[in-house]
DNA sequence: CAATATACCTAAGAAAATTATGCATAAGAT
DNA sequence: ATCTTATGCATAATTTTCTTAGGTATATTG
C-alpha cells in the first residue's frame, strides 16, 4: 500500500479508465478491480469513490442503472458519449503527466 | 500546464528528488528548474512551495543556511543525513507507483 | 524609470481525500 | 444456529494539500 499522497489525485482517472474498458460497473466492483490489479497497492476507498461517481453523474459524465439482486441493489454506471470522450482525454493526459514526471525525476522507463 | 489534480500529491517528492541532486537550492531556484526541465507543463506555485519546505524543516529532512545577494537574502535548503534516506525512500515509493499506474492504466511504457 | 524578474512570506478558502460511521443482505465458517 | 466476513450502498466530520490572492522588497532590463 502506498503512501496517500502518492495516490491522491489519481482516482478520477483511474474509475474513467476501468468505465471506458468495462462498458458498465458498479462501485464495490471497482474498489475490488483495482485492489486485483495492483495486488493491494492501490486501494480504493469508499468515502472516496463514492462522493466522485456521484460528481461524474451529475457533470454527465457517466449514467447509472440500479439492479436488484436479490434483495440488494447494485448502480451500475456507464460512460456517456461525451463521457468517453472525457475518459480518453483523462487518460492520455495522465500518461503524458507520467512521462514528464519521469523525465523530471530522471527515472529509468519500464 | 496539466490540470492541478495530477500535480496534486507530487510535490514533496519532487523536492526531494532535486535537492537529493544539487546538494543545496533556494526556492525561487526550484520553481525555475522544475518549469525548465518540464518545460512549464509543470509549474510550482509558491504558495504550496514555501509551506512544505518549512514543513521539510520542522520534520528534520532539510536543514537552512541565509545568503546575502547584495541586499537580498537567499535561503539555501539542504538535506539533512537522515533526510537523504527519506528522499531516496521517497524517490523510489514513487518510482514503484509509476509503474503500478502503468499497469493500472494499461499504458505503453516509454 | 517603468516593467519584469528575483526572492521571500502568509492567510483565507477550496478541493479531495481520510476516517468514522451507518444501514442492510448474503455467504461462509464454527 | 449463529457469528463473522463479504457484499453493497451512502454520508458527515475532519484533515491535508493546494490555489488564489495578497504583501514586502531588491535587482535588472528595455
Amino acid at each position: 500500500m502506498y503512501s496517500n499522497d502518492l495516490i491522491r489525485g489519481t482516482l478520477r482517472t483511474i474509475i474513467l479508465k476501468l468505465l471506458s474498458e468495462q462498458d458498465s460497473m458498479y462501485g464495490y466492483e471497482m474498489t475490488q478491480l483495482v485492489r486485483e490489479r495492483t495486488k493491494d497497492k492501490i486501494v480504493i476507498t469508499e468515502g472516496a469513490l463514492y462522493p466522485l461517481l456521484h460528481q461524474l453523474e451529475a457533470e454527465g459524465v457517466v449514467t447509472t442503472e440500479s439492479v436488484s439482486i436479490g434483495k440488494r441493489v447494485r448502480k451500475y454506471y456507464k460512460l456517456t458519449k461525451p463521457g468517453k470522450k472525457v475518459a480518453r482525454e483523462k487518460v492520455s493526459e495522465f500518461d503524458e503527466f507520467l512521462h514528464t514526471m519521469q523525465i523530471l525525476l530522471d527515472l529509468k522507463p519500464i
